[in-house]
DNA sequence: CAATACTTGACTAAATTGGTCGAGATTTTA
DNA sequence: TAAAATCTCGACCAATTTAGTCAAGTATTG
């Protein structure tokens, strides 16, 4: 599985509103600068976001974005499924009552199906299991590396 | 993940070679009507899997394709791999000596990436554990189911 | 009321996907 | 040996998706 350009801005994005997430609002242009994207482009993905439930937002002269929610509460895979739509397709074998009578064809398409739905299921077991909180600690981790480095001051 | 229709076809197409398989060959023709796959793309598809030495070919007359491997060293993860595209992308984590000196939004991908590279994992695990033969056998079994229901045979 | 920032929806270029097609090369068989 | 069947190769094409851009509007603050 592939992020597209699209997913990984929103992750950043909102991993910059999880690494300053308080009553606080952040402008647009603040994370496009930082994370180092489109300006125009990260406007609909934040919308976007916000039509999920992610984040709020206020206008006006001192507006700008936060989290709806705290980082604890969002996972990975909230957020992908979201942005990149659904994570797991129908799953046939689920349909019991069909399994019988298939064409051959089909029998190969249900054959398939049940495997790629195990690979759904793991998929969305390891996006399940990050929050954005998970990923904000990886990012203070590696910025406190970092500082601690003697020779990162150049 | 989602499987591209290229990628169901060619695991259907394979799927009837482990069904068939012996020193016999099959003509595209048969895959493409016992499928349901459109002949001109098939040809297209058993063409890559050829280079990619899953089967090999008989031309003239009574040619056709027939599985280069046995059913039992073909995995899905290689199919997929050949056809979509590699299944795991450059796990940055590893390219140890950068880890130092990142911008934040070097931090942000890599920090990302460093999921989505266990995500690919998790795919790989799934996808390395089954054979073709493996997805033979499914087949069989609910064909046979087929025909012990005495309604089947209408 | 002017400046700043989000909002909405339309628009676009480039890449990908899911095919189709024509002409050729090979092999069998009558 | 010629016809017929079959794979082979590369070009082509339409629809969809992806990655953005843009203009005009609305809301808020100072």
């Amino acid at each position: 599985m592939k992020l597209s350009q699209r997913g990984e801005y929103a992750i950043q994005a909102l991993l910059v509103l999880g690494m300053y997430h308080g009553p606080e609002v952040i402008r647009i242009k603040e994370i496009a600068n930082q994370q180092n994207i489109p300006r125009r482009f990260l406007e609909q993905i934040l919308n976007d976001l916000k039509s999920g439930g992610f984040v709020e937002s206020r206008r006006g002269v001192s507006g700008g974005y936060r989290l709806e929610r705290r980082p604890e509460e969002i996972t990975l895979s909230e957020i992908v499924r979201h942005i990149e739509g659904p994570l797991e397709s129908s799953d046939l074998s689920k349909e019991s009552k069909k399994k019988l009578h298939l064409h051959s064809d089909e029998a190969a398409k249900y054959i398939i199906n049940g495997v790629m739905h195990e690979v759904q299921t793991a998929i969305v077991g390891v996006l399940e299991a990050v929050t954005l909180f998970d990923l904000c600690e990886k990012v203070r981790k590696i910025q406190g590396q970092m500082d601690d480095q003697s020779d990162y001051i150049i």
